[in-house]
Parts: structure tokens; sequence; C-alpha cells
DNA sequence: GGGCCCGCAGGG
DNA sequence: CCCTGCGGGCCC
């Protein structure tokens, strides 16, 4: 009967035989699964009129007639699915809402556990990968226009509609469902809410349509708190238990708390797939945990001086204007948030661009990527989430401005326009966004403080690859990724402490000696490329073949006599390179820079947080870092005040060095704690002994040297703010 | 559904 | 250290 050469028309309606867009009048459409077919490309044409509203494509037939039929069918349909639809729409027992409940469930692959009472909420958020969702192409189909749905949102009688369609037709006063005229309920005539799983049927249909291989989207990921290693909590101190009061849990992400733009899989290393576009979570802080958006209870992440990194879709303003791809935003401020309130919806003066607000300014300026979540609290915007937070992708902001807002205070205004690489939650295209022009914003004819982008954006679609790129570096971070003291908390110290670790790492990764594993102290970098500390070189050939000569002069020379040298690392003959062995002082040079920067950060650190045991701690851990300053000072030639060799003060570093190597073989160890590396200059090491030394022995805090800041004393609690500091608020008149 | 409360986190 | 904030839970 059907011949396999049989192709019915793609979802833009081009047939798949002769590639041509089928007139209206040539177009069949199969009374089972309702796939368009281009009538005059059919190997068996219809012969009566009244043969097409009975037609069933060759597909259905196929599967209906032959029982093995599907193992020649085309992949785009599934057997087992249209005998299941089948059996739904045929049982009399069920009411259309019913069927409908069941092709959902279908939809979402998991029929057994479809309950004929309520929706399920788990089905309902969690739409998987599905096969043959083609055959469902009735269910595609907007109600209205009978096009494929955009936008798609659902009656509860099970009734699809194009999010205009649906939008023009309540809009005409009528309140029943447009192809079975049951009521619409006054909340989704009022708020309708995109079909998330209607949305990615339709994908998944594109794309075993397309032939698209490896087709499972990048979407629609419900991250549940169960799958979470580390929740938010709350501590003693706060009298509720529960999200309302609580510490954020871990940040599962390693991106800074100022990262631009997408977070990838590298900075994922929980899953390792990024945060993805329709990801949601249950609430705010689960979000800050995933990254997206860090502030937990602001609107807005930024930095004035810096830029804005995210923002959220809340419903906090009114003056918020969602149409998906892009939307107005308003800024923060302006509203009197005395008596401890944490958000007022009454505004109360004029908002300005300082801030956050600011920061959303230079983002604009910039053409940076600003991530973008929507939460289901907004209720005006049909492209809100039904629950929880969701990420919706990165949007760029083409202009702001302020105007007089709704309640008649002025406001600080953003155009979004999305550009993300990965389609949208609502949409069905399979792809990202593309430059788009900019929508016409009526209330612009009355803004006033307009800004708009002079130079080109950092962010930016590059027509050779096709996606949004960084066309311009991104903003170099200055925070640390986020980092929890010893309570759990995070705070501002905690992020020094952490950006000290991963700077230390850094040391370790990239800067380490391949005999002694540690940080190099002048570094060697052997033609094979392999890097040593030179003392670590040196020694390692030490009872072999050299001449150790020593001048006060500042001068060495190391005579290879016999044999060949080798690279400890790839045995290569380096014997040449150890005549006459230069410190690379390039890597010397990156190695101090770093060192400094930890140093300044553990000064700072000190500043702020006084004397405490993590200062100790951090320099008894990172006994590296501690040498390492230390031999970068001396580096510099500031060894005047040695009182371990004052013989040698003109001698340089490698001199220092074979003294050490004297009194390690004379079994001297006058350090202790402070003695990692035996290669390392005495006075290096007197000098860190110092400093280990106050913490070791538990010099009394008051006794060093440095000037503490006396906020806080030892042990009290690191969050300074008392528990009644809710009443501090400003005008609280309680 | 609105009001109230308050711990937290971040900016400056 | 203070201010700010498009939360979230509970009570009415």
């Amino acid at each position: 009967m059907a011949n396999v050469s049989d192709l019915p028309c793609d979802a833009d309606g081009t047939c798949m035989v002769c590639k041509k867009k089928a007139p209206d009048g040539e177009t069949l459409t199969c009374k089972t699964c309702v796939t368009p077919w281009h009538s005059t490309c059919l190997s068996v044409q219809l012969k009566t009129l009244a043969d097409a509203s009975r037609w069933e494509c060759p597909d259905c037939s196929l599967t209906a007639d032959q029982p093995g039929g599907a193992t020649v069918k085309p992949s785009i349909t599934g057997g087992d699915l249209v005998e299941k639809i089948r059996a739904i729409e045929s049982d009399p027992s069920l009411t259309d809402r019913e069927k409908a409940k069941r092709r959902q469930e279908l939809l979402s692959g998991d029929a057994k556990s479809a309950s004929p009472d309520g929706p399920n909420q788990e089905q309902k958020s969690n739409v998987g990968t599905n096969h043959g969702l083609a055959i469902l192409g009735d269910k595609l189909n907007c109600s209205i226009c009978m096009q494929l749905l955009d936008r798609p949102v659902s009656t509860p009688c099970g009734h699809n509609f194009c999010l205009k369609c649906f939008q023009k037709w309540v809009g005409q006063g009528k309140r029943t469902c447009a192809f079975c005229r049951e009521v619409i309920p006054s909340k989704m005539a009022r708020e309708p809410r995109i079909n998330s799983a209607i949305v990615m049927a339709i994908r998944n249909a594109k794309m075993s349509q397309s032939n698209v291989s490896g087709g499972v989207p990048r979407v629609n990921h419900f991250v549940h708190n169960q799958d979470r290693p580390d929740k938010a909590y709350t501590t003693e101190r706060a009298k509720r238990s529960g999200k309302a009061n609580a510490c954020s849990g871990k940040i599962f992400v390693t991106v800074p708390l100022d990262h631009f733009g997408p977070i990838t899989a590298e900075h994922d290393p929980e899953r390792n797939l990024g945060v993805l576009v329709g990801e949601t979570w249950e609430d705010r802080m689960e979000c800050r945990q995933w990254g997206a958006h860090f502030t937990h209870v602001a609107g807005i992440a930024g930095q004035s001086e810096y830029g804005a990194q995210s923002v959220a879709l809340s419903g906090g303003y009114e003056d918020d204007e969602d149409h998906g791809e892009w939307f107005l935003y308003t800024g923060s401020g302006g509203r009197d948030l005395s008596g401890n309130k944490r958000t007022n919806k009454k505004q109360s003066f004029d908002q300005k661009f300082d801030k956050s607000n600011e920061a959303l300014r230079v983002s604009c300026k910039n053409g940076y990527p600003v991530r973008v979540v929507r939460s289901h609290k907004e209720k005006r915007s049909s492209y809100a989430p039904q629950e929880g937070v969701r990420y919706d992708g990165v949007y760029r902001i083409e202009k702001c401005w302020r105007k007089a807002g709704i309640q008649g205070f002025k406001v600080c205004r953003y155009l979004f326009v999305r550009c993300d690489n990965d389609p949208a939650p609502w949409t069905s295209d399979n792809h990202g966004d593309r430059p788009r022009e900019l929508p016409i914003v009526e209330e612009l004819k009355h803004a006033t403080d307009m800004t708009e982008r002079k130079n080109s954006p950092a962010w930016d679609f590059d027509e050779g690859q096709g996606r949004w790129i960084w066309k311009k570096p991104p903003p170099e971070s200055r925070r640390a990724p986020d980092a929890y003291d010893e309570e759990g908390k995070s705070t501002k110290r905690a992020r020094r402490q952490s950006r000290n670790e991963s700077m230390k790492e850094r040391l370790l990764k990239d800067f380490s000696c391949l005999i002694c594993r540690k940080v190099m102290v002048l570094p060697l970098t052997t033609p094979c490329a392999h890097n040593f500390c030179k003392a670590c070189l040196e020694n390692s050939f030490a009872g072999q073949s050299f001449i150790k000569q020593r001048t006060c002069g500042g001068t060495r020379t190391l005579r290879a006599q016999k044999n060949v040298m080798k690279c400890p690392s790839c045995t290569n003959d380096v014997s040449d390179f150890l005549k006459n062995p230069q410190v690379n002082r390039e890597l010397m040079n990156l190695i101090e820079s770093l060192q400094s920067q930890m140093k300044e950060e553990n000064m700072e650190s000190e500043e702020i947080d006084g004397a405490n045991d993590e200062d100790a701690e951090l320099c008894d851990e990172t006994d590296d870092a501690c040498i390492e300053v230390d031999m970068g000072e001396e580096i510099v030639g500031t060894n005047g005040k040695s009182n371990v060799g004052a013989e040698n003060e003109n001698c340089d570093a490698s001199a220092e060095i074979l003294k050490e190597e004297k009194d390690e073989k004379e079994g001297s160890k006058p350090l202790t704690n402070t003695d990692p590396q035996p290669h390392i200059g005495k006075e290096a090491l007197g000098k860190c002994d110092a400093v280990s030394d106050h913490q070791e022995a538990g010099v009394a805090r008051g006794e060093m040297p440095k000037r503490r800041n006396k906020r806080r004393g030892a042990g009290e609690e690191t969050c300074s703010l008392a528990p009644n500091r809710g009443k501090k608020r400003r005008g609280n008149k309680a």
C-alpha cells in the first residue's frame, strides 16, 4: 500500500519530497497524527474530497495494517505510540480533558505513573526526551490558527493555543475554549503561562524531522534539591527555621561572584554541564547556589563601577514589561525600606542611576551579557515559569533611560534583548537567538536620561561561527568564587582566603618543581622545557659530577666532569645546560607577582579581621607561599639583616643554597615547622620562622606587631551583626 | 492574599 | 560598619 518514499511536510509546511511549500489546497492532514502531507507528492492519490477528511497518512495506515510495519516506516513515527493514542482517543469513558491528560502523560514518557486525578507536578516540570513526538502533531497545532504552536499555552480542557492567538481570543471578550467551548478559568485568561512540555514536544518533533543527531536538547532540567549535596540551612541564631532566614548552601559552580555571561561546563565540577537554559530551582537561594543569580533578595547583581552580571524578574516592580525575547526592566530603589522591610511595593521617591542601577547602565554601555532568571512570582508575564526560578539565558541591555513610573515617581528603565546561543524555554526553535531588530518601545517618547551603547558590544553575534561570542574579553573578575568561613557563612574574608587558596593552587599547578613538587625557588627551565628549582636540579646530580665552587663575588660554576647528566623528567641530556644554568627570570617574575598578590591579600585580611586562627592557619598551610614571599624579597636584594650567615652577606642566593645544603648534611635542623624545602635560603627561612613563631608559640594576639582591628574578638561570631540588628534599620520606630 | 518579620549577602 | 534588597515563612 504505502510507498516508503512518501514523506510528509516538515514543521514549516515544506514538502519533504518536492522540497516546496505545500499550498493550502494541496495539503492533506492525517486523521490520526495530523501531520500535514503534500497531496500531489503522494504515491497514492485521493479519489474524492470526502476522502480527505478521513485520510490516514502512509505511516499511520502502515502501522495499523501491518503489525511489523513499524520497522520499515520512517523513524519519525512510533507505532506503539500511535496505538496508545488511538486507544486514548477511542476510549468513550474518557472526557476530552482526561484524554488530553493521558496524551500529556505519553508525552512525558511516563504513562505508568499517570494518575487519573490531578496534574502530576513532577511530570509537568520533568519533560525528558521522547521519541515519536511528531506523531502528536495534532496536539502541536494551535486550535485557533491551526498552525504549529508558537509559545503554546494550554487550557485546563487540554487544548493548546499560540500565546498570541489565545490573548487575541480572550481579548475579544471570549471566555470559552476556542476548541471545545469549555469555560476558560479567569486566572488562565488573565495570566496564561507557556506550557514548556509542549515546547519541548515541538522541539523534539522538529529534531527528529530534521534528522538532527544527538537530539537531546540542553534544556528543561529541573534540578531537584534532593539531588544536591548541600542545601541552604538556618543557623542557631536564626529564630525561624526554613528558607526564610537561611544561609546559602554550597555554591556548586566555580565562577567568581562577578562572572559575566553563561556558566559553562568547565565551571561546573558537579555535573560538567554548566548552567543550562531552562534549568529551574525551587527558590532564589537554590538559584544562587548554581551561580545564575547570586543575590538572594536583590533583583540586580552588579557593581556600579564594573557592571551588572544578572537580574531576576520576580514581579517586584509593576513597571516591568515582559515579551520573552525582550523585556523592559525597572531599576531598584525609590522605596522606603524603613521599619525593617526588605521590600516595599510603594514608591516614595525617584530612582537614580546609582548603585545597581548604574551597574546595569555599565553593562548596557559595554554590551555585556546579563544572565536573566525568571521567577514564578512574576504573575503578569506569560514567560514566567509555573514554579520556581528558571534560568533563561543571557540578554544585552540595548538602551536605558528614566521615565515616570506607574506610581508617578521616576524609575530607571532598561531594554533587555535576548542574545543566547541556546533557545529560550518558551520557543519551539531548536536554535538560539539571532540578532534581531530592536522592538518599538512606546515609552521612549517620554524617556529622559537616555543611554545607548556607543562602542561595539563585548558580547556579540559572530556571523562566521553563527553564535554569540565574546568579541572583547570579558571584564576580568575582581572577586574570588564564593567561599565560606568556618561557620559555613559566605563572607568577604572567606572569599579573600579562598582567593589565596586558588592562587596557591595556581602556583603549585603551574610553577612547581618537578623534583620537590613545590613552588620553584630560582626556577630553571631546561632545553627540554622542564622546570626545576635550581637547587633541586643541581642536587640531583650532586654526588655525581659537579664541582661546587663558591665565591663571594656571587658567582658559582658547576662543571660536569664525565657523566652525562639527564633531565630527571625526560632523560634528555642536560649536561651543557647545567654548565651554566640561567634562572628563568620570566618565570621567577610571574611567581613573584603571584606571591606579592597573596601577600597583599594576607595583609588586607589581617587588617580587617585581626590576628586570628585563620591567619595562622593560612600561613601554616601555605608554607610554600610564606617562604616564597620571603624569597621574593631576597631576590630583590633585601638580605642585609640576616643574622644567620653574616659572612655571606655579599653572596647570591645560590651561595645561600649551598650553605643550606651544608646545614642539612650536618643534621643541623633548627627550623622545625617551616622547613619544607631544604634548599631555601636561611634568611628566607628565618623570616618565615619569625612569622611562624608568632603563630606556633601562640604569641598573645595583642603582641602582634601589626596594627589590628579590634572590632571583633577571636572566637566571636563571624557575623558581627547583632541578632537584633534589624532594629537598627533606619527609621524603625517599633 | 496581604502584612509583618528578620537572617543573610553584597555594595560601598 | 552601615545600607540595601524583585525572599520566604508565618500569621491573620
